[in-house]
DNA sequence: CATGAATGAGTTTTCATTCAT
DNA sequence: AATGAATGAAAACTCATTCAT
C-alpha cells in the first residue's frame, strides 16, 4: 500500500504540475507574461495561490518549465517530420505549416522571457534551437541531393526558413499578394 | 534676451528628452522592458525620477517614443539604401548588414512591448513595417529585372529576407559554417 | 468542517471590514479626508497597508462605504424616533439631541468628501437626505396637528431644524445664553 | 523717487496678492481644495509657480488668507445690512438673500479647510463667526421689539437662521413645496 | 523679482511569496 | 497538501517647495 500510495501521489502531483503549466502557457500566450499573476493563474487552474508553491518553487520556475516544454514540443514535431519519409519539398511544407501555427507561440514565449533576471538558462535554449535548425537543415540537404532545391548552405538556409515563418506572423495578410 | 533664452531652453529641453530616450532604449535593450523602472532610468539619466515627468507624461509615452524613433531610424536607413544606385545584390547585402546590427534592437524593443496593455498603436507599427518590406521588395524586384535573382514574389521574398536577418540574432555564431 | 470554516471566515472578513471602516471614519472625522493615508489607516487597524486591499478595492470604496453607512445610521435613528409614539415636541428634542451628537460626524464626512472626483454617487446622498428631511417634517406636521407648533410649511421647517442643528457645531458653547 | 518707487512697488505687490487670492478662491470653490495645485494656480494667475512664493510663504498661507478675506466680506455685508434702517423683517430677508449666494461659498471654503494641519487659526474664525451671529441676532432682537417676531432667544434664533440658509444649498429645489 | 526645471518625500496600488490553520 | 489572508517590497506618479539663472 505505501508503495502504491506513493505512486498515486506522484501521479497526482505530476498531473497538477501539468495543469498549472498548461494554464500558465494559455494565459501568457493570451495576455502576455507581465499580465500573468499567481492569483490569476490559481483561479484559472482552480486551486489556491498558495498551493501552486507546492508544485513549483516560484514563478520563474513555472515560466522556465513552460518554455522548455513548448520548445521541446516544437523540436519533437519538426524532428519527426524530418525523419519521416517522402520528398523533402513536402516535408518542408509540413514543417512550415506546423510552425506557422506553433512557432508563433513558442517564440512569443521566448521573447516574453528573454530579458528576465536571472535570464532563463540560455544554454538549454541554444540546444533546442540548434536541434530545430538541424532538423530543417537535414530536410534542405536531402532536398538538395534530390535535386529539389538549388545548391545552398543548408544551415544558413534553415535559418532563413525559420526566420521566414516567424516573420509571417507580423502581418501574414499583407503578404503573398504578388509583386 | 527673452527670445534667446527661450531658444536655449528649448534646446536644453530637447536634449533632455533625447538623453532620457537614449538611456531608456539602452536599458530596455539590455534588461528588458519590465526591468525598466523610473528610478533606474532616472539614475542612469542622472536626474531625479520626478524630473522625468517634466519631459514625458508617463512611462508609456517614453516607450512609444523609443519604438517610433528606433523603427523610423531603421526604415529611413533601409529606404535610403534601396533608393541608391548600384546593383540590387549589393544593396541587399548592405540592408542585411545594417539590419543585422540594428534590426535586432528595434525588433527586440517591439517584442518587449508587444504584449503590453495598452499595446502601442499597432497602426503605426504596421505602417513602418510595411515601409520596410516595401523597400526590400523594391530591391528584390529590381534584382529580378537585372537577372540577379530568380523570379519570385517580391513581397513574400522580402519577408523571408527580413525574417532571415531577424533569425540570425538567435545564434549567429552557429550559422554559416557550411552544411 | 468546510462549511463551518467558511462561515467563520465570512465572520472574520466581515469583522475586518467593520474595523477598517470604523478606523477610517475615526481618522477622517479627526483629521480630515485628505489626511487619511492607507498607511495611517493600516497602522490604526493594526494590519499592513497591502492587507486593506483584501477587503476593499481601493480608497474610494472605503470612503463611499463610510458615508453610506454613517448616513444610514443617522436616517435610521431619526426615522425610528419619528415613528415612535409620544408628543411631537419631545420627539423633536430627541432628534435634535441625537443629531447634535451624530449629525456633526455625518455631515463632516460629507463636507470632507463633497469636492472629490469622482464625487460619491450624489443620488444616494439625495435619497438619504430626503428621508431625513421627511422624517423631521412628519414630526413637525404632527406637532402642528397637536397644536404644539404654529402653522408652518413642514418641509421648509424641517430644513430649518436640520440646519439649526448643523449650525450648532460651529460654536455650541456660545449659544443658549439668552439674548 | 525711492519713496515713490517704494509705494508703487507696494501697490504692485498688493495687487499681485489680490490676483492670486482671487484665482485661488475661484479654483477652490470650483474644484475643491485638494484639486488646487500651485501649478494650476500659477497658470490661472498667469505667473510662474515659483513667483507665488514671493507673495505668500506657502500654500497654507494662501488658503488662510482666502478664508479670512471671504469671511470678512460676508461679515461686513451682513453687518452693514443689520446696521441699516428699515424694518427688521426686511433686513432679515436681505441677509438671507445675500447669504444664500455667498454663505455657500464661504462655508464651503471653511469646510474644505477645517481639518488641515495646522488647523488654520480657529480663533479668527470664531471671532468672525460670532460677529455674524451677533449681526443677525441684532436684527432679530430689533424685530422682537418691533413686534415683528415672537419672543425668542435671539442668539439661538440667529444660529437657526444661519443654519437654515446653509441647509438650503443641499437641495433647495426640493424644499418649499408645501407640506 | 520672474522663471520653471529639479527635487524628494509621500501616496496609492500591485503582487510574489509565506505561513497559520 | 490546501487554503487564502498577511505581508512588504516595489512601482508609477504627484506636488509643494527651492534655487540657479
Amino acid at each position: 500500500m505505501p508503495k502504491l500510495t506513493k505512486q498515486i501521489k506522484a501521479l497526482v502531483t505530476e498531473n497538477m504540475r501539468r495543469v498549472i503549466l498548461e494554464k500558465s502557457e494559455e494565459l501568457i500566450v493570451r495576455d502576455g507574461l507581465d499580465q500573468l499573476t499567481m492569483e490569476k493563474l490559481a483561479r484559472e487552474a482552480e486551486i489556491s495561490a498558495g498551493s501552486i508553491y507546492n508544485y513549483f518553487r516560484n514563478k520563474d520556475e513555472i515560466v522556465a518549465a513552460i518554455l522548455e516544454s513548448a520548445f521541446q514540443r516544437l523540436v519533437a514535431e519538426v524532428t519527426a517530420i524530418a525523419s519521416g519519409s517522402g520528398p523533402a519539398a513536402e516535408q518542408l511544407r509540413a514543417v512550415a505549416e506546423f510552425m506557422f501555427a506553433d512557432f508563433h507561440k513558442v517564440h512569443g514565449l521566448h521573447e516574453a522571457v528573454r530579458h528576465r533576471p536571472p535570464p532563463l538558462p540560455p544554454e538549454q535554449f541554444r540546444i533546442n534551437h540548434r536541434k530545430l535548425v538541424d532538423a530543417v537543415a537535414s530536410i534542405l540537404r536531402r532536398g538538395g541531393e534530390e535535386g529539389a532545391f538549388r545548391p545552398h548552405d543548408s544551415l544558413a538556409a534553415a535559418s532563413a526558413v525559420l526566420g521566414f515563418v516567424r516573420e509571417m506572423r507580423f502581418d501574414p495578410s499583407d503578404l503573398f499578394r504578388g509583386g
